[in-house]
DNA sequence: GTGAAAGCGCTAACAT
DNA sequence: ATGTTAGCGCTTTCAC
């Protein structure tokens, strides 16, 4: 596992260290046979990049900002995985993040070469600034109210509820709550407005009490499934707006005697690597966070070169597991 | 704020780069008066060293790996504020920090220069592993078993829960419960016997029907207090051993109607951010966080330049708020 | 289109 | 005890 370094690298292809530079910058200028057997010696070699020195090279300050508003670090999970998958991609960039927590645009302008926007709610400011300041950054979440500001990257919160709703309808239940988490926060809406587009589809009517707020958190899924209960509710099953809080539904209802997913079914979001191991293994929306994070990444990259990007919505995926079943 | 390099220092403390570097790296050889003199014309430049040139002239990986056995990920709120107070640390020092979930001995020796251990266990395989190839290493965290294998930085966790119960005792409460974590953990026995010991003092029994496993998390908090409760057991006081199961004990008790502190008093531990925001404001015993990163991260610096250096108990201290009051 | 050479900020011999 | 001088691996002029 000796360092290969690029002078190897040109020698092997029998051309300069310049030429080698080039090619492994995409810049153009280069015989496209050179590049590819430039690139070929590459591969066969193991050749990468030693992002310390490309960095010495040139001469800037080669950090990228993680700015979150508030605490994204509670319920975290999610944040834990997007914030490996951006450090992975931009490390392998020669980029360093470091995490801005205390929102401070000039800090954040003064300290980083580009930033990505994590949490971005409805009256948020930091689009605004940012772009005032002219400082490229790209988000993770979208609202419609900033969605023209930058490019973002988000996941299809909508289709995503809808077909948890539909495989839920198709198993025959007619009752189905919903667990939603705060109502600033995009997702949340978005999530909810799935729901009732696919209780909508199946000609059910949305009942406002079905609609629960679980505040995102195990607890909150409990309480609110306790409070449901107490109530006299009347449900069938439930589409959690997260996995946690469809972790916390399921144990509020067990503990009160009900079996999932005979008694209830219980959908949930995200597919956290927890949902599987669940028990019972969660049936939920995957969304795929290291994707999320690797495209942010490879925008915000883009972005800074100065190239226009558009924004991503990224697919959703229904897994189906054992805490949903049809309705007996 | 131009970049200010090694080069401008020399020049302004009328030295030579290389006397620079020297001090720069704590190296012996320089005179008193101009190892001195060049410090104050560092600080005075505000001048901070690149990392990545560092790296580039030392020729090394040049990476620390973060071991983390299994879903340390998990109930992460401590794991993150961790994470960030090493990696601030370390960066400062031209490290890059990469996280090894997937435990693999050779792979840690291979792709990093050191390793900080997190999460060690009774039965933990890692410490002798590394040991055993040599791999400078410093665990936070401490059991026995592994105490004398490397140097390790932990919480006073005994003292901690001592603490927090003395504050219980003289309030007046008797009947004291104790939430518990997965008993596997070491921090969770080391508080455990912190309670015990206080109940001990203040010549209390310990009614093991009082100790309860909260498993570390908000719902298994919540859930612990909701079992007591329909268990019809007696007591005025909760003293959890995390937060966050705090949190849910508290959740738990309100829902049923009791009112805290005044019918129940609740005591943390770890005084996370949220604990000061929650309604009512948490008693706890605080653990600084960042201090154990940074201190952690010290020691396995210190040890990889060959120098010896021994483990650390790091003092807690209690931290009284609302959640807590004299028994009615 | 490609090579040669200068340098990025720093450390590590080697001198003195 | 301190200065001098090579590089570290890479990007970027500037020639050709």
């Amino acid at each position: 596992m000796a360092k290969v370094t690029i002078q190897e690298v040109a020698r092997a292809a029998g051309v300069s260290k310049g030429t080698v530079s080039r090619v492994l910058n995409a810049r153009d200028g280069v015989n496209t046979e050179t590049r590819t057997s430039v690139l070929d010696v590459m591969t066969q070699l193991g050749y990468v990049p030693d992002p310390g020195a490309r960095n010495l090279a040139r001469r800037g300050k080669h950090v990228i900002g993680l700015s979150l508003d508030g605490d994204e670090r509670r319920g975290n999970t999610y944040y834990g995985i997007l914030r490996d998958a951006l450090e992975s991609r931009f490390s392998s960039e020669g980029y360093s993040t470091r995490i801005f927590s205390g929102y401070d645009p000039a800090m954040l302008e003064a300290e980083s070469d580009g930033v990505i926007l994590l949490g971005v709610h409805l009256d948020d400011s930091r689009p605004n600034q940012l772009e005032a300041r002219g400082v490229p950054f790209v988000m993770v979440g979208h609202s419609l109210e900033h969605a023209e500001r930058a490019p973002w990257v988000d996941v299809d919160n909508i289709s995503g509820l809808f077909e948890a709703v539909r495989h839920l309808t198709k198993l025959g239940h007619k009752s189905i709550a919903h667990l939603t988490g705060a109502s600033t926060g995009q997702a949340s809406r978005q999530r909810l407005e799935g729901y009732r587009k696919g209780m909508l589809e199946a000609a059910l009517p949305v009942n406002n009490l079905l609609v629960w707020d679980g505040e995102f958190t195990e607890v909150g899924g409990y309480r609110a499934v306790r409070r449901a209960l107490a109530a006299k509710l009347e449900f069938s099953a439930i589409a959690a707006a997260s996995d946690e809080m469809a972790f916390g539904a399921i144990m509020a209802l067990e503990d009160e005697g009900f079996r999932i997913p005979w008694d209830v079914s219980v959908t949930g979001f995200d597919d956290l690597p927890s949902a599987a191991a669940f028990k019972p293994a969660l049936s939920t929306v995957r969304q795929d966070i290291n994707t999320i994070g690797t495209r942010a990444a490879e925008m915000l990259l883009q972005n800074m070169a100065g190239k226009k990007v558009s924004s991503a919505l990224v697919p959703v995926k229904l897994i189906v597991r054992a805490s949903s079943g049809a309705k007996t």
